[in-house]
DNA sequence: TTGAAAGCGCTACCAA
DNA sequence: TTGGTAGCGCTTTCAA
């Protein structure tokens, strides 16, 4: 920076104005350019943030980056932070509290200005660490019962339930649900609660539960679960599926079986993952707003650093609040 | 740290050097580590950063995290970075080099240690912006004719050319080719002139091309461009994807209009994604190590960083190879 | 509108 | 093995 002020002939000082972009003469501001484009300038952020107190980074959590649930999501925070200069700084936990804990505490290291997770639980030493930290926190993808600070996302057990009471209105009554095997995903085990409520309230008899494998729920799960739930009940008549991704999977068994779906048996997803649109037959689904999620979690976190900026009195309970994301059937082909 | 190191009864150094895990007696270091506990101490790393000249970041560039090659590349970098200490900085180019070329900027703020690029293509402002940089460069997924520093790819052309090989082995001697319509897709791009070389070499008659729409070519494209194609050219008998997932469209769009695969018309992907293998049928394709090209890209880059430490004439020269990645045909039922 | 000085929190370096 | 000092490259604050 010394260099590009020597270079235009002016202090430090205007040269950091003319990167800020405040209050500089036009005829100034353009002899500094011109110095930083020649010499190739870039101004170094550590110094930056050190200097200033903060940094430009919002951190973000995800259980993997590998699920187009979670990478639209991504997008959409990027879609909502970076405009107003913020970098994300991206980890993944690969559905493990443990490692969301050192991530955290790795990206708290940065003094990032915001921080998003997914899910509602987490390690208490990870709670202990955000709210140390005083940054404003959003949990995403659930709605917790005693939140961090804010939460965008939904009851998956009610998702669930509504998918449910959609095959029961379909003429359903033998239905299974293959899924909510790992006590790391949350919202896999939410759907599952959400399932063995809906039907027992319905009287629909005894659940008819697979337990997939680990998360996450990939397309091969779907087809040795549908296999394990037609030789424990062989009359089942409608199958949930805890996403699309296994869904698809068992749609594929049911054709190598020589099962119609939906005329031998029906098939629903979760989640409205593009494979559920494109398939043949095409998934019937519950469709979440996963970029949505992520823009609405941006605008929480933005709204709690203008709150932050503004009245020193807003405190984090001031800043408490959820917001509900919408979710809806899909009815196609499926079921 | 003052605060710890009052607490503890040393000097700030001292802490400095538990953090570091250098040379400090046992009994010195459980004091200051219980004190750190106490106060829930976390180190700025921009100030560190600052002060050594040295930030803890790697930075990584893909098209699009939505796309399971990368976001698996993206894994195999972290598995071989983070265990080095680096955190890794990711970012989405979204197939835009301009936006590449913003993004390398911004990160270049942060004094990477090191980055990694998607692709052999990028503006001319990029490539200036990395060598000013001085920072060890690796470019994934392609291998470049004249590469920044090093990379790691393979080449998408000759991996077409064995898959139109493959089909014509088989007895195929109508192939079609879906995809390659954005300029943006590069490795798209060298697929179809794969295509477009092998078929001239077999003297296969003209070439079938549909050029599907924008990147990233995803599911939904398959089922238009197969349309398309067989109206174009009723008599084909085998088609090539540029990815595995319009490959899926378009055989879901063949059941829909009651063709068998590969009966009536034999259709190959390209990527090995999960989808190829639960398809019914199962979807015949070129597989890539995706997560490998992230853990040699690690690897080539810490080299490049052991280097950098080690010899101070090991010159940006030095470094500059290619490690190629295999890629094979997997046969399966759809081809 | 511009400049000068102080200092952010840490690590490199040298000394004890 | 430990401590003191200097300084990393910026921004804040105040003065001109």
């Amino acid at each position: 920076m010394s260099d590009v002020a020597a270079l235009a002939g002016v202090s430090k000082m205007t040269v950091s104005r003319v990167l800020a972009g405040s209050g500089v003469a036009p005829a100034t501001r353009e002899r500094v350019q011109r110095a930083i484009d020649e010499l190739g300038y870039v101004a170094d952020a550590a110094a930056g943030a050190l200097s200033s107190g903060r940094s430009a980074f919002a951190a973000v959590l995800v259980p993997s980056l590998a699920s187009s649930n979670f990478s639209d999501t991504v997008r959409g925070l990027t879609a909502a932070l970076e405009p107003q200069g913020l970098q994300l700084l991206i980890g993944d936990t690969d559905y493990d509290l443990e490692r969301e804990e050192r991530l955290v505490r790795s990206m708290l290291r940065h003094q990032p200005r915001c921080i998003a997770l997914t899910g509602a639980q987490h390690t208490s030493g990870t709670r202990e660490l955000l709210l140390r930290s005083g940054v404003p926190v959003v949990e995403m993808w659930d709605l917790p019962t005693s939140p961090i600070d804010a939460a965008v996302g939904f009851s998956n057990a009610k998702a669930a339930r509504e998918m449910v009471r959609y095959l029961v209105e379909r003429g359903y009554r033998r239905i299974g649900f293959l899924g909510g095997a790992s006590e790391l995903d949350r919202r896999g085990l939410e759907r599952l609660k959400g399932y063995l409520q809906e039907v027992k309230m319905q009287g629909l008899g005894e659940p008819r539960v697979v337990r997939l494998g680990e998360s996450p729920i990939t397309m091969s799960h779907g087809a040795p679960a549908l296999d394990a739930l037609l030789h424990q009940w062989p009359d089942t008549d409608a199958v949930m599926c805890v996403s699309d991704m296994s869904a698809f999977g068992a749609i594929m068994q049911c054709r190598r079986r020589g099962l119609s779906v939906p005329g031998d048996i029906a098939v629903a997803g979760f989640g409205n993952f593009e494979v559920a649109a494109c398939c043949a037959p095409t998934i019937t689904t519950i469709s979440v707003d996963a970029y949505g999620i992520g823009t609405r979690t941006g605008e929480a976190l933005l709204a709690a650093l203008a709150a932050q900026d503004g009245a020193a009195g807003a405190t984090r309970a001031s800043a408490r609040k959820s917001v509900k994301i919408d979710f809806s059937v899909i009815a196609r082909e499926s079921a």
